[in-house]
DNA sequence: ACATGTTGATGCCGTTTCGGCAACAGCTAT
DNA sequence: ATAGCTGTTGCCGAAACGGCATCAACATGT
């Protein structure tokens, strides 16, 4: 299906190369030929669409906003083929997601595995990064669905959902803390602690609150992995923070034990937001996905509240 | 600017006149050009995309699909064009509006005639229909911002906003009830009438309220025309019910009264949707003439709600 | 029933567009 | 300076496109 004219398809794999020699070879065109539709483009538009150095090409005014336009196009013709597709019994297609760590341990392989069970079809690609990378990879249009910390969010995305979990400390199940039911800050404090580094939200979360004890910290480690603070917590190294999202198997394994932060009286929220562009309609395997991931989140929010009943 | 492939532009012209010889001559090419092209599309989708009788084409299930894809298409490529226009500072374009007939005698001409003071070169084109056929040319892209009755819209269409007026009785100013604050139907019935046909929604508002009544009504003048009726009513020749949108200037003059209707206590509601398609970034002068309208009614209702504070 | 005016589709042919090859100039890093 | 990269350009064959005339199928008017 080559509904859209060869200049459209160019100029969107030259500005996701950043070259247009890199272009033609995925492309499979001589890079002639790609040169050739830029230049008949930025005639028509009447302005440069790339600024040209030595290394590769950059993308002007003009040509962020024609890059709009072309991602705008290519992903509905997308949702069009998978629509067309569908209509005719095949469903499937790729469901591109980028989230932060927080997912990987529980909740994205639970949901792809079983929504796999139900549509062997589609196929999934995920890309796991920092909270700002994931929005960022989302207004590029290399993922359909991102899952990230819910700081402001640039104007084309869309929030699809919000949901807040509880940061809490986690501690393996023989720490000294872990027959409490909630925590403070100062008593952990106390403990050796594991730190996130300030590429993690969980930094920007407990920092300032950190920030407002006058007490002298145990020495702590830090890291920027959750996965490492969480196995680290588990042999008993320190006190590590995160939401419950993240500790699923070990805490049912009965090795690690979360304990909801109390901050003077009121919990610590971790918020998540589900974004995916704003100008676009999802293919309808994507947006069923994502449906289920919004109910899924909305679930776990659920049970926690119900677990650990507010405190303030 | 030719961005996209005949194919694309060829297939929407047909779409829109339902015939490819049409469709030709709109766009001054020969009809073979466009039939060939029309073909081609059906081969690289691997389905018809018409239906063709000896009338004309009419789309399939899949030529729908496309249909709305290449919508979307044309429609944001006209976004991108005005914001490139923006950039040089060039700021024009053309909105083109569909609503009901309440608009026209004065929201509407005020807001355009205020909005073109300011920007000179935007173009206004109005349609008047009935409220389904203001939804349906939304739907087909005949139309950039539709205002109709709210009732349920179909899922491509997008409320922006939901004002709600008061129905109300009209009435020459020497009219025997023109002294009340508010009147009741019954009130009204006693009184020779001018009733709405079935095609303006005033009908579907008033007629199960009187349905509910006993009485027999007044003979009564029926007419499908807002200005009819509004006029009807100051030359004394009965009740006609509408919004208060309708008699601006009338009522400025002292000629025309409005009386709320009181339905056992309660204000009888008409409510105003308006409307754009929801797969659609709106060029940067329609957006803000929407918001404009938007302020504008959201204003009118503000004042209506201060004027006759609601009785229940 | 017949003629006439539509409709969309097709074969032929000139024009335009597109893409591949090779060579070029400009820049960078070694 | 050399080697390796960048984007651009001239040349030429191939593919796509559009115009003209024509066709069959159907609707309409007499």
């Amino acid at each position: 299906m080559r509904f859209h004219s060869p200049a459209i398809q160019y100029f969107h794999a030259v500005r996701r190369t950043g070259s247009i020699r890199a272009a033609a070879r995925v492309l499979n065109v001589a890079s002639s030929a790609v040169s050739r539709q830029i230049i008949k483009l930025e005639q028509e538009v009447g302005s440069p669409l790339f600024e040209r150095s030595a290394r590769g090409l950059t993308l002007t005014t003009v040509g962020e906003m024609l890059a709009r336009h072309v991602m705008n196009v290519l992903q509905d013709l997308d949702r069009f083929r998978s629509d067309v597709a569908s209509l005719s019994g095949a469903w499937h297609g790729t469901v591109s997601i980028a989230c932060i760590e927080s997912l990987t341990e529980s909740v994205l392989p639970d949901l792809i595995a079983s929504h796999r069970g139900r549509a062997r079809r589609v196929s999934f690609t995920t890309e796991v990064k920092g909270s700002s990378d994931v929005l960022e990879a989302l207004s590029r249009g290399e993922a359909d669905i991102g899952i990230a910390m819910a700081l402001r969010h640039p104007p084309d995305l869309r929030q699809v959902a919000l949901k807040r979990f509880r940061l809490g400390a986690v501690v393996a199940h023989d720490h000294p803390l872990a027959r409490r039911k909630t925590v403070t800050l100062p008593q952990c404090l106390a403990f050796p602690v594991i730190h996130a580094l300030p590429e993690l939200s969980i930094y920007h979360l407990l920092q300032p609150l950190i920030a407002q004890l006058s007490e002298t910290p145990e020495p702590a480690i830090q890291a920027n992995s959750i996965d490492l603070m969480r196995e680290l917590a588990a042999r008993g190294v320190g006190v590590a923070f995160q939401t419950q999202l993240g500790i699923g198997r070990l805490s049912r394994d009965s090795r690690l034990v979360f304990l909801p932060l109390d901050n003077a009286g009121s919990p610590v929220w971790s918020d998540l937001g589900i974004y995916v562009r704003a100008e676009r309609t999802l293919p309808a395997y994507t947006e069923s996905f994502l449906q289920e991931l919004v109910r899924e989140l909305g679930e776990r929010e659920r049970r926690e509240s119900a677990a650990y009943p507010q405190v303030a």
